[in-house]
DNA sequence: TGAAAATTGTGGAACGTTTCCCTAATTTCG
DNA sequence: CGAAATTAGGGAAACGTTCCACAATTTTCA
């Protein structure tokens, strides 16, 4: 069974399971010692690594990833929870993330909330019990309480939050500026001469929205235009409803003349009811609207955006768990990390 | 330690490793009593499977999954093999696969081969020691052997293929009718008027796009319109490039006067190049893009797409993954499930 | 009434690794 | 030269769960 022979009689394509014993017998050394020579551990002579690592080669020996995580309590899986994949912010995200990760031999976990603060919970509560090594997150647009997130980090399972925060919750944070992109779009709109100008939301809490909504409202004062809150829109999930939103809001006796989107996902929205009602862009509504769509270029108008650094904020979130996993020892402060993101200037809100 | 005194003193959420052992402990029953009645045994009381149940609540108990995966030899995650995710079809793909997933209680694993054989390999390979259950996997653009696949299926790990699939392989495939829906692409073209129309493709080994290619080929020999080999454009995975190409391909001096491009993330390449060409769509170009982009209906003009049941086609997959794991005794014939896309056209093929 | 069957549970060996603690042989060095 | 240190490796106990083989009690029924 474990010598050529058997081999040769059995090819090694059907053989199962080649486990740590099966190359003890082989070599005629103990379990320990394979454990210690394929770990490259400096009690086990050079020689003996390389005969080894030559037995494990030609048998196609692969380490049951179940047998260590349950040994060495580590699964080399990170789990990515996000509310939704079909959005281009966080698919390029996960390619941030996954760039990293794949790098020191981790796996990634998709866990799609689909904005639904139930189902956030579920998926947190399940990863206390170490399917997961850490977790990177950004919250539904539902979650307003932290209990299920301090609860995983109080079982040692650290949590980076990236794009969505939550501020009370004492971990590492990496955002991008959204005060200021919020500022920039509105004082953009306001410099091409717009004198009324919408913001759309998709939550009353979440910190991306608030903060984007903070900025809009301090770009409006510094500007001497009054805020007014029917010029703030909340949007859903459902894109067949926002679009009745929005066409009501441009159907109003006083029709804002400019509009900023705070995500992606409005885009299509605001361009139809546009379409829908023969309101000009830009020439009698401008709009900017924040989105990592590539597509941008090419809308008619091509719309003006403001761009958030995905890939480098999944990258540096990434960077940050696997660095929280590595000297788990020592809790080393938490931080929030800023990469500003850019407003791209296209046709929809200039000429 | 195991009394509501000592829960008194030691707050839950800091206690560690709540197992079976300590909830045996606890109830003063034995582990394998504990074990069976959380999995609802019929060896053991109704009685005793509430008070475990309600043991089991109070310390939030979570089972180590893997503990239980070492030792049942099933992991409960499953791989989604893609070589991209910042396109709509995978994401929705995705969407549909976690949907029925997540239903039986599996977690997805993403893995990410950006159109690159090794890569492809060297995640395959990962998989042989039990990492994943199953495998549900769309090949690279570059794969056109299938050694890697077999291997794996050797060991037991069931694969099935959606969208992309490669033929020699036997295991259970979902794709969509993409031979007839490059037929019909190409037959709405000819009959909105082209004489040349152009296909664009982005690998010479992909099913897909050899099937797309199939379509258009016979739909072009159907209606007596000479195939040229030269209107056959091979693009690439860099933008940029693609560019140049699709440029050169609208310079010549007999330019075609409709196109079919096989994959979503051409739209943009085409658009531009058109827009920076000044060559009018629909008027002098006709175009129909294999595409699942939302936004589609906000171009301009709008895009006539060929849309996949991206949807359907993971939840499909997805389906007949989980029946390969479930009856892993009885090996079912494989078959191939065929779902229909749709040709939709708007404006940027008529009027 | 008494043996078989049902009910409800227990003990302990796996699953494949990792690692702590040994041992035996060899080397070092005061 | 003899004690200590180094080198190379082995034994066995975890990690937490599942499940096979029993055991003790109660019920069934001919």
């Amino acid at each position: 069974m474990h010598n050529s022979v058997a081999l040769f009689t059995k090819p090694v394509s059907k053989m199962k399971n080649v486990t740590i014993r099966a190359l003890a017998k082989e070599l005629n050394l103990s379990v320990s010692t394979i454990s210690k020579a394929l770990r490259d551990s400096y009690e086990i002579s050079e020689e003996t690594k390389q005969r080894v690592l030559a037995v494990a080669n030609r048998l196609s020996y692969t380490p049951n990833p179940y047998a260590s995580s349950l040994r060495g309590k580590k699964s080399k899986n990170i789990a990515v929870v996000i509310p939704e994949i079909a959005d281009s912010f966080f698919a390029i995200a996960i390619n941030g993330i996954e760039a990293v990760v794949k790098e020191k031999g981790y796996h990634v976990l998709i866990c799609l909330t689909h904005e639904s603060f139930e189902n956030e919970k579920a998926i947190l509560r399940e990863f206390g019990s170490g399917r997961v090594d850490g977790v990177l997150m950004s919250v539904s647009s539902e979650t307003t309480s932290c209990q299920h997130i301090t609860d995983l980090i109080d079982k040692e399972v650290p949590v980076v939050f990236f794009d969505r925060v939550l501020e009370e919750v004492d971990t590492d944070k990496i955002v991008t500026n959204d005060f200021e992109s919020g500022y920039a779009a509105t004082r953009h709109l306001i410099e091409k001469g717009c004198k009324k100008i919408a913001y759309l939301a998709i939550s009353k809490s979440l910190s991306i929205s608030n903060n984007r909504m903070e900025g809009y409202k301090k770009a409006l004062a510094d500007h001497n235009i009054r805020f007014e809150a029917s010029d703030i829109v909340l949007c859903t999930n459902d894109p067949a409803y926002n679009i009745d939103i929005v066409k009501a809001l441009l159907q109003q006796k006083k029709r804002p003349d400019g509009i900023v989107a705070s995500v992606e996902k409005l885009t299509t929205t605001v361009y139809q009811a546009c379409n829908d009602l023969q309101i000009a862009i830009p020439g009698q509504l401008r709009i900017v609207c924040f989105s990592n769509l590539e597509i941008a270029t090419i809308l008619h108008p091509s719309l003006t955006t403001i761009t958030q650094p995905a890939f480098e904020m999944g990258r540096s979130a990434a960077t940050v768990l696997l660095k929280a996993l590595d000297k788990k020892n020592e809790h080393l402060p938490k931080k929030q990390l800023v990469i500003p993101s850019t407003l791209i200037i296209r046709g929809s809100s200039s000429i």
